[in-house]
DNA sequence: ATAAACTCTGTACCTGGGTACAGAGTCAAG
DNA sequence: CTTGACTCTGTACCCAGGTACAGAGTTTAT
């Protein structure tokens, strides 16, 4: 009467991730992840917990962290609160000079963008003059 | 009386631009600058012209453009001012999604560093909970 | 005039983050 | 019970952006 619950494969993990098979193995290489022991004849199931630990992968990768500091954090979550908030705060320095970083230059270019589009000549550019020529205010 | 001006080779022209030596001849491979002529028998001598076009790429490449748009760049610095500032405006619509993907990776790491100030328990680490749950507000 | 320091050429290697593929085994539907 | 889809294992390859090094030639300081 129950339906079937069908056993989650690697296929079925990184479709329900939305990632791709090789790099799950990938992770699983790198040991970011571990495989999940294999039932001597049949496919690995992965476990819920290890669905979990993607996620986690996935969402600090899209917010701009690498590997090497995912697996760190995935390492401290398990130790003391005050060690992953030492590398957490670290992380938010860095992010924090990145952004004025890149707020420096959507300023440089929304500047020559608008020269360019104010006086539209085909020589004199002044977004290469711009990059050309000494470096922008950086503090 | 004339006191002699060491002449631009490749060492001299690394320091001055603060880069690797292979660093330049990398550049060179990848056509990214030209290889000044070899004279018959001697040392490649750098001009300054291609001092400049190591100094914009090095500024381009601390705003966060990879070397292919880099190179673009420079093409187009010969060309129409018009299409240069396409690439510029493409390039700064990544920038400004760039930025606020960062300043939400900022309010969450914030949000979650005072987080473990307030309650620094040894377990149920706010920062881990956080990446651990569902994706932050991502718009 | 000779040794130290530099350059040139070519090729090999590195890290990060994957992606591809071959060949063998396994599972599931008809 | 066969066929097609999936998995496993291992290895190879890809891209970006360099970095290293060997062996031969050149320059410069002493």
């Amino acid at each position: 009467m129950s339906t079937k619950i069908p056993p989650m494969t690697i296929s079925r993990a990184a479709k329900e991730i939305g990632i791709g098979i090789e790099t799950i193995r990938y992770y699983q290489r790198i040991g970011l992840i571990d495989e999940p022991s294999k039932p001597a004849s049949g496919y690995r199931i992965y476990p819920l917990e290890t669905l979990e630990r993607l996620r986690f992968i996935l969402r600090a990768k899209e917010l701009g962290f690498s590997l090497a500091e995912v697996e760190s954090l995935l390492e401290l979550g398990d130790g003391s609160c005050r060690e992953s908030m030492l590398v957490a705060k670290t992380k938010l320095q860095l992010i924090q000079a990145k952004i004025a970083d890149l707020q420096n230059l959507e300023q440089v270019l929304e500047g020559v963008v608008h020269a360019c589009e104010v006086n539209p000549d085909t020589h004199g550019c002044p977004l290469v003059e711009t990059l050309g020529s000494q470096p922008q205010q950086k503090p």
